[in-house]
DNA sequence: GAGCCGTGCCGAAGATCGTCGACCACGACG
DNA sequence: CGTCGTGGTCGACGATCTTCGGCACGGCTC
């Protein structure tokens, strides 16, 4: 009966609003406010697609993290097992202004998930897909036979998502002592450490 | 001539109200108004002391770091290098709700230090403090000759406090997955990789 | 011992934020 | 063509941090 809207599109549209907020002004510019303005909206509007912020910037994150997972089914990752994981966990370091951007959303969402169990459970939901993409990445390597025979493969997932999100933080804090450069050589290296022979049981 | 108060007094003591705070209610909860009502005081009077409420958050995180300092320096640090170094780190893992609560002042500070330079500067000098006993661990075990030849100890260094930063982060969004026993065994096998035997040049 | 005046502190106000409730308008269905 | 529910706006509320004007206490000077 009455006049129908398109919610996901209209969410998605949201959605990119507010990380063209995020990417202009970064994550504290992103208010309700601001990005009903970006998305030519009144703030009362968003509450119609997202009941709280916290959604909103839920919803974002977890936008980006279903595209990335879009170009990683879409690409073939052939070629040395190596490389290819390199290049895989380079998509979560902050290796741009955008996904540095992104970390900062992250960071936001880490912070509000403390007090928001909401917020907490589709966090380790969207948390759960990087993981998934690091176990992809560590199972490939072992298959490949690089691993040492009596790794613990669990722990190294472990040790390398921690890893990945150690420098992520650093990119953000020391980001002169972080370039690039440097957060793509520390993985190496770290990948280094994963493939190169050590002691098994 | 006019009333004097010890300002360093002062500022510590209302520091630890705000520790009161956040062990009691979280971050969230450390308002300039709860945290003045907890120390008995008007949150106007709290300006005389802390110009902005990250003033007060960075007093009281570098606070805590000079303590964490002097117990360091206070200790003999004697016995096996290699357990050593897994005490001394360990100082800085969530692994009860006092360092858990330290963690999310710490998150708080840096998603807030992305828009404050005068926040950025002093959260930079204060993850230098983490940095250096970092380095003291590895140089110990690299003295004790634990450390292959060949190992390059910069970049060590910044992947083992990368993977300290990145496990911390870890056990605040997934405390379910990250018990303190885990904390404590990832790190012990970053220990162990970094000790056992490497290629050298 | 008396007066001055600066420090310390408070209460209220300003600005901005997230969220909510009341109200209006459009348009699809009967 | 009327109805009424969805979509949207406006305004307000409560909370926040921060700022401003004013009051009071208490050392220092005379």
């Amino acid at each position: 009966m009455p006049k129908i809207v398109d919610h996901d599109a209209r969410r998605a549209e949201l959605a990119e609003a507010m990380w063209r907020v995020v990417y202009r002004d970064g994550v504290a510019a992103a208010t309700v406010r601001s990005i009903a303005a970006e998305a030519g909206w009144s703030p009362s509007a968003l509450r119609h697609y997202f009941a709280t912020q916290a959604d909103l910037l839920i919803f974002a994150m977890e936008h980006v993290i279903a595209q990335s997972a879009e170009r990683f089914a879409a690409e073939s990752w052939t070629g040395p097992p190596r490389e290819t994981a390199q290049r895989m966990l380079e998509e979560f370091l902050p290796l741009d202004r955008q996904r540095r951007r992104a970390a900062e959303v992250w960071l936001w969402l880490t912070l509000h998930a403390q007090v928001d169990p909401a917020a907490q459970a589709r966090l380790s939901e969207a948390d759960d897909g990087v993981r998934g993409v690091v176990d992809v990445a560590v199972d490939a390597l072992a298959a490949a036979g690089l691993v040492a025979r009596g790794a613990d493969l669990g722990a190294e997932k472990a040790r390398l998502h921690a890893l990945l999100d150690g420098l992520t933080l650093h990119a953000l804090v020391r980001t002169e002592l972080m370039p690039p450069g440097r957060l793509r050589a520390l993985l190496a290296e770290h990948l280094d450490s994963l493939t190169s022979a050590r002691d098994g049981p």
